[in-house]
DNA sequence: TTGAAAGCGCTAACAC
DNA sequence: GTGTTAGCGCTTTCAA
């Protein structure tokens, strides 16, 4: 337990730890990296371990990587911590990195393309092994040039056409579908759309999630019920489900981008005094934490955001332990949450609509997993 | 614009950038860093510049590193970025750090002591310049040791005795008078806390400012109507409330250590057909996202905890510059935000408390802030 | 099985 | 002013 040095300040050095165990710096390193262990007598090991105890000695990755061109550490962009969807899947990394030895280096992006780059560059710099980007960005500067160049690179929350990059992403078209449905059951025909953005990946396929899920079930996609909005932001929803509002008023029922825009048609139901559920349903996307305590509780898609970040961290080790690991794209199932914000129509659906009945009726509470 | 390397692969090196300037590489260093950039030859310098614009060099931090002893990297130890709370505090540290080329290598504690200590050996392993900790648990293995055996450390959301060690809190003390002094201009007497975990600083310190500010107010102090809570989460705010309201009901206010627990208070209330503020008063404290949705809206004390962190980070530069720099420990000054959770009493206040009528009335909205 | 020696990319003390 | 040299702490050939 003794923390004496032999060098005069500062940590021991592997020499110092050769100096006690009587060999030779070299011998000590293999004596001390499990991969090259074999390499070295049982009783001399036993002794460099002993000496490196006795010193307290650690590694200096610093060192180490500068000679082995490894950094044991993953670049992690991101557009915003502060929103707990990200925090959620960075945690998943960090965890996920952890047992493998690799440590995350966090950035904040704030979905601006030259901050990322910057950022990149000074990750690049510091020698990272890889990226994993949760940057939501369409049509991306990343891909082309860095991907090609070596660079290995995780997406998440995000995917790309390309199948040369490995991606793990919720399942937003099954999560549409599940939202979309859940409406139709409670007998809504004429559903309205408050898409996220449609330069970020995620508001862009649900967007699509939408078109294919109304089609799915034989609703009318009518273009006037949709709107896009410039953000997720509570703001945009509020703007964009005032538009909707004022625009006409024959649907009762909305799917909104993400949890932020659907609070923004909260907004937007109070400045018109239109009761929810009762005048009008919405349903969010993500199940962002205290969702339940808003006023309705808000019905929404759980996204399982840490496991996201998690599976990132294990395809990210894949790419990194062997060079032709095939670049996996995974999806991830989400789950429909119903609480208090969507109910059964209350007028009867609007003229043109079918006379489809709804297959049956939802229990509320805890809900419909998909498969 | 070009982009050709002179070394076969990898990036640029200094030596590359030497070759094409004709110089040594020595000289390449002096001339890139501004620091020595005075010692070179003003032609020269241009020349190198150019050459390592063309190279498109970019320094190896690594190498740097390991021969300057400095990782221009800072460690930065958080319970759990998933808290809102921290996420705000860690991105005040990212910005403030940046512009002086600062990186923080960030890791979750989860307040647990051992992980906390296996995170920061990792760190000192990997030659971080200093710690920034937000980090809460009192009494903490991170002090006496570390910070005396020459580690740089910087304390946010909490601080210590000894004034040796830098340190950024809100001010508890006043943030808490805000609440109770509010809840007095309502026309309470007597006042409930919940308190957070003891263990916790931010706990200790809020109980610690309801005890002096009752006092300071002339207000009885009713240990039965203080519960101390496990941990900041709702369900620990529900039990505690519970315990309270079976206990009596003589009490028409409580100030809860934070907004979760306050959150459980509603929680207990609901349980029991309590009404709020109808019934009783809450006040939260931090100011958490989405608080003013719940229902009620919850008046609360807003923590900067953005401030927090990038205070956190001027601090750790300023000690990191100068060996000699002061270890300042600063209070940031906490706002009330009064919204929905707070009422004036509906019975008259109980028989003992004296008839002292409040000072003056307090408007909605926006809200008196600390000097 | 171990020692010797070279070198990762950079900086800094010293010499010219 | 600029070149020279010596290493930071580690890994990894190459010999022995």
């Amino acid at each position: 337990m003794a923390r004496r040095k032999l060098s005069l300040a500062g940590p021991a050095t592997l020499r110092d730890v050769a100096r006690v165990a009587g060999v030779h710096p070299g011998t000590v390193s293999r004596a001390l990296n499990p991969q090259t262990r074999g390499l070295v007598n049982e009783q001399t090991a036993r002794r460099v371990l002993e000496a490196a105890e006795e010193l307290g000695y650690r590694p200096n990755p610093i060192a180490r990587g500068l000679r082995t061109n490894r950094s044991h550490t993953i670049g992690v962009l991101v557009p915003d911590l502060m929103n707990s969807l990200f925090a959620a899947v960075v945690r998943g990394i960090e965890d996920g990195l952890r047992e493998a030895g690799y440590t995350p280096l966090i950035a904040n992006t704030d979905n601006d393309a030259a901050r990322e780059q910057v950022a990149f560059e000074a990750m690049s710099a510091r020698q990272v092994d890889g990226f994993i980007a949760a940057t939501a960005v369409r049509d991306h500067w990343l891909l082309p040039d860095q991907v090609r160049s070596g660079a290995k690179v995780v997406l998440v929350n995000r995917r790309v056409a390309s199948d040369a990059i490995p991606a793990v992403t919720g399942n937003d078209h099954e999560g549409i579908r599940l939202a979309v449905e859940h409406l139709a059951e409670l007998g809504h025909r004429r559903i309205a759309h408050v898409a996220g953005p449609q330069a970020l990946y995620t508001g862009w396929s649900r967007h699509q999630g939408f078109l294919d899920a109304m089609r799915a079930l034989r609703l009318e996609v009518d273009p006037s019920l949709i709107v896009f909005s410039d953000a997720f932001t509570e703001r945009e929803g509020a703007r964009c489900c005032g538009e909707l509002l004022d625009r006409r008023r024959d649907f009762a029922a909305i799917v909104a981008g993400n949890d932020l825009l659907a609070l923004g048609c909260y907004d937007a139901f109070e400045a018109r005094g239109l009761d929810c559920p009762g005048g009008v349903s919405v349903v969010g996307y993500n199940d962002m934490p205290f969702v339940d305590r808003f006023r309705p509780p808000l019905t929404t898609v759980r996204v399982p955001h840490y496991e996201l970040g998690a599976t990132a961290a294990a395809l990210m080790l894949e790419q990194l332990r062997s060079r032709e690991a095939p670049p996996r794209q995974l999806l991830l199932a989400p789950e429909l949450v119903i609480r208090g914000s969507t109910a059964p129509v209350a007028e009867p659906p609007a003229p043109r609509a079918s006379t489809r009945t709804a297959a049956k009726s939802t229990t509320a509470g805890e809900t419909g997993t998909s498969p």
